[in-house]
DNA sequence: GTCAGTGCAAACGGTTTGCATGTTT
DNA sequence: AAACATGCAAACCGTTTGCACTGAC
């Protein structure tokens, strides 16, 4: 896919795919470029920031902004949502059906398509409001 | 409310709420601090910052993060969703009971609370579908 | 008179960009 | 050899903070 749209095939860059790929969750730039150096280990923070870029543009990768801090990335293939914690920053992924009902309305209502790889709510999650 | 914390009224912190107040819609600190500055001429970004925390944390204004823009922000009196559009940042008001089934599902599913005041999703309004 | 509020400028953190060098094709 | 990719450093933008001064009480 990469070639296919003119750009080439790099150290750096299978070495963000395969993190992204064997990455448990959602991942910052900054722990992207620190799992990337472990095996190139002078890459740099816009290098790894200009492949994201060129991975979302081929429909790989996907980003949200869950919050006041900085982005995390993911592979695109399992569309889904989020709910991000205010106290504690915890992220919980929630199956995109969550969404269906909600993306109806809007649809119906305001002719709104929801962005399905931008599916992210704010909230407090159950440990922090036993507190 | 502002006395009763501890907090002084002054020039600033009126003119504040009242762009809040005769506000259309959710405002920048950068456009807030523009109309401040009708008013107050050389009111500064930093003290708009700090009096935008003073309110928010006296539960009469709210701020949300609607993409990988500035935050907005608002009077909390009406609770009330936002529709972001990715193409063209045109941000919609939508009823906060949209979003009732949702979040009877996080709670249900996952004891996670939706925070009232980031009802905030993304996605592509009509106009730009249409193109 | 005291203490909170303010303006300014500098610091900050995440992200982007210019440029010279290195690598893929 | 040509074009893309990279590292570095600097620029950028929204936001926060330190400090001396002003203004509310």
């Amino acid at each position: 896919m990469i070639r296919s749209h003119g750009g080439r095939v790099t150290a750096v860059k299978r070495a963000v795919l395969n993190t992204l790929i064997s990455a448990p969750q959602h991942l910052s730039v900054e722990t992207l470029t620190g799992s990337v150096q472990q095996v190139a280990p002078d890459t740099s923070a816009s290098t790894v920031y200009r492949i994201l870029e060129e991975l979302e543009g081929l429909g790989i990768v996907v980003h949200s902004h869950l919050g006041h801090t900085a982005a995390v990335y993911h592979l695109s293939g399992l569309v889904h949502g989020h709910l991000s914690c205010v106290r504690c920053a915890e992220t919980i992924e929630i199956p995109a059906s969550f969404f269906s009902t909600i993306a109806d309305r809007v649809s119906g209502d305001y002719g709104f398509t929801l962005d399905e790889h931008h599916l992210a709510l704010s909230g407090t999650c159950a440990r922090c409001q036993g507190r």
